[in-house]
DNA sequence: TTAGCCTTGACG
DNA sequence: CGTCAAGGCTAA
């Protein structure tokens, strides 16, 4: 998708596609990056604090630290304003792209992903950047901007203006986090210097630590990703987010698809160089203090919950945001999901694997919990049990269960966008480290698709925000390997992805990184899953029996995810006895995968987290708050 | 091409 | 109606 043209996605109208202009220019060819369309989501809260007067506009960095007018607030004001750029130093102009940087990084930033620019660097890719030389080679400038964490998905394809994106939330919780530490290091020099001997005095407030984004992104502000609001079935959105999940986490596995990738954009000439080097610059720090819970962020959460219109209820009412519709520009962000989980609780793996479980799903009638799930359900019942013989339907809650899929060829579509502009500058030859970062990215795009096609599907979406923010706290990785793990079995992506001036990305990668346990593991469940004849329908129950897990802890209603999942356990085991009856037990079957997946997935998990206390994975994203959610 | 300033527009 | 991040515009 990247340019004009047909991209999938809703986006929608761009006037001129402009994308072309860029040529001319020296060494700029472009080349796209794309991959999400947009990013919003979120909503946005600012506090509004900062600095009244004077506007955001700061002047140009001029007076630097010097008094002069303005300023002189107390630190706290404009948290954060104080910075500087960490891409070049200059002064901060407020939140761009995902953090704060100087207006000019802004702009640089902008116009290389709209234009869809590539640079090349005549030097090491290793130039500093700052203020004074960061005009001098915007190849390691934009490394730069990549490596401190700006975001391309926050760059419009729509180009539309105003409003408020999905990083609105953690815009205001990192400024949050910003004020507190001040306070906190402010209040520890006091007692300090005063020497009292008052050992801890703890520290009053707690920040946020992590739902923003999730919280966020399940809330839904606006967006239009969703598409078919009325119609009939259901949205047709996304879905096919799982299959990329898995590509991003085996890293490189990929399909050799190459071709669509590149010759839908044309990028003939790339530049490559590696570069990325060390992660260094102190921007973003982890900070991570050990906070005592934040009870904050509950409020913060509650709060964009609310927005989200129907929650519970049955209103079936369609999402249709009212948004850029009938206008000229379309939204749509996407997002994706998944990642891998963690450990957490002992539990039992869902209702599956128990062979008994068959006749408990028997069981259960159709109690029609609420809204049109409910009568997709009780057509379900209709069937009864094991009806072989008869010519055998799938069943409609299946059907159900399969329209807000989304489509396999726009994730890999992104997914291989993603890719190519994030690998295009690396050498044919990189080490593990340089790809793990990439590989997070991916996974938090993927997340965020899968928090979307969570947010749609029956059954969820008729749980209660805080519910659905558990659920997916405690699945996602798993989903992800479940993701992962049935786009091999399609085969669809192939094993390898190799990609025009790219590292060939596949299994290997993850044994460089020190996963070679998993990289066996997730072969054989794949070896497994193909020789079961695992199918879609198949596949999307497992995703949905993971989802909905009543044995997380917390939640409020544990019974609608218990029923919930009964039904579609009980589908489940109906369409393997309905098309597969020559396969000996193969519901069962198809059940004693999840140990596995959980396994894999917490191996993901653990060693995602043990990286990301090493600083290398980006932090302020949907996978590093995923990834803290469990270990509070 | 850069970067400062201006306009947008969802959210609060 | 104010906030403020995202896009647009335009001298340099
Ligand atoms: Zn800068
Ligand atoms: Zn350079």
């Amino acid at each position: 998708m990247i340019d004009s043209g047909d991209s999938l996605d809703l986006s929608s109208e761009h006037s001129g596609t402009s994308a072309t202009n860029a040529l001319s220019a020296t060494t700029t060819t472009s080349i796209a990056n794309d991959f999400s369309d947009e990013a919003e989501s979120s909503v946005g809260g600012n506090n509004g604090q900062v600095p009244s007067s004077r506007a955001q506009h700061s002047a140009v960095g001029t007076d630097a630290s010097s008094s002069n007018s303005e300023t002189h607030y107390p630190p706290d004001v404009k948290a954060g304003f104080d910075e500087l750029c960490p891409v070049c130093g200059d002064k901060v102009s407020g939140y761009h792209y995902g953090l704060l940087t100087c207006e000019s990084c802004k702009g640089f930033f902008k116009r290389t992903v709209q234009n869809k620019k590539v640079y090349s660097c005549v030097d090491n890719r290793s130039c500093h950047i700052d203020k004074s030389q960061r005009k001098r080679c915007p190849y390691c400038r934009f490394q730069k901007c990549l490596n401190v964490g700006m975001k391309l998905e926050a760059v419009r394809q729509d180009r539309m203006r105003g409003g408020r994106n999905k990083f609105g939330p953690m815009y205001k919780r990192d400024r949050a986090l910003k004020q507190q530490q001040l306070r906190q290091q402010q209040h520890m020099l006091a007692e300090c210097e005063m020497n009292i001997s008052g050992g801890a005095p703890a520290s009053p407030i707690d920040i946020k630590p992590d739902p923003a984004l999730l919280q966020a992104s399940i809330s839904m502000p606006y967006n239009s990703t969703a598409v078919a609001p009325g119609v009939g079935p259901s949205a047709a959105d996304i879905s096919s987010v799982a299959a990329a999940v898995a590509a991003a986490v085996a890293v490189a596995s990929v399909g050799n698809g190459s071709q669509t990738a590149a010759t839908g954009n044309g990028y003939s000439s790339l530049s490559h160089g590696t570069s990325a080097g060390g992660r260094g610059s102190q921007g973003a720090s982890s900070n991570g203090s050990s906070p005592l819970h934040a009870e904050n962020t509950r409020a913060a959460i509650s709060h964009t919950l609310h927005h989200s219109h129907h929650q519970h209820h049955t209103s079936n009412s369609l999402h249709q945001s009212s948004n850029h519709n009938g206008n000229s520009h379309l939204h749509h962000q996407q997002q994706l999901t998944e990642a891998p989980y963690i450990l957490q609780q002992p539990h039992h793996p869902p209702s599956s694997t128990n062979p008994n479980f068959i006749g408990q799903s028997l069981s259960l009638n159709g109690s029609s919990t609420n809204t049109l799930i409910g009568n997709v359900m009780d057509n379900l019942q209709g069937y009864g049990i094991p009806p072989p013989s008869v010519p055998a339907s799938v069943p409609q809650l299946m059907r159900e269960l399969k329209a807000n899929l989304m489509e396999e060829e726009d994730v890999k579509q992104k997914m291989l966008n993603f890719l190519r502009d994030s690998l295009r500058q690396l050498d044919t030859v990189i080490h593990p480290e340089q790809l793990l970062p990439i590989i997070c990215r991916m996974v938090d795009q993927l997340l965020f698709l899968m928090v979307e096609w969570a947010r749609s599907s029956p059954f969820f979406k008729e749980i209660k925000v805080e519910d659905q923010m558990k659920l997916l706290q405690h699945s996602w990785s798993e989903i992800l390997i479940l993701d992962f793990v049935y786009r091999q079995v399609q085969e669809f992506w192939g094993t390898e992805l190799v990609l025009p001036n790219s590292p060939r990305l596949n299994f290997e990668v993850l044994d460089k990184l020190g996963l070679t346990d998993v990289r066996g593991r997730l072969c054989e469940l794949i070896k497994k899953s193909r020789e079961l004849k695992l199918d879609k329908n198949e596949y999307m129950c497992l995703k949905f029996l993971i989802l909905l897990n009543p044995d997380v802890s917390g939640l409020e209603n544990r019974q609608y995810v218990e029923q919930s999942q009964e039904k579609v356990n009980a589908a489940l085991l109906e369409y393997c006895l309905s098309f597969y009856p020559e396969i000996k037990d193969k519901f069962s079957q198809i059940l004693l995968r999840l140990p596995e997946i959980r396994l894999i997935s917490i191996r993901m998990e653990e060693f995602l987290y043990f990286k990301h206390l090493n600083n290398q994975v980006p932090d302020q994203t949907l996978l590093t708050e995923m990834l803290h959610s469990k270990r509070k």
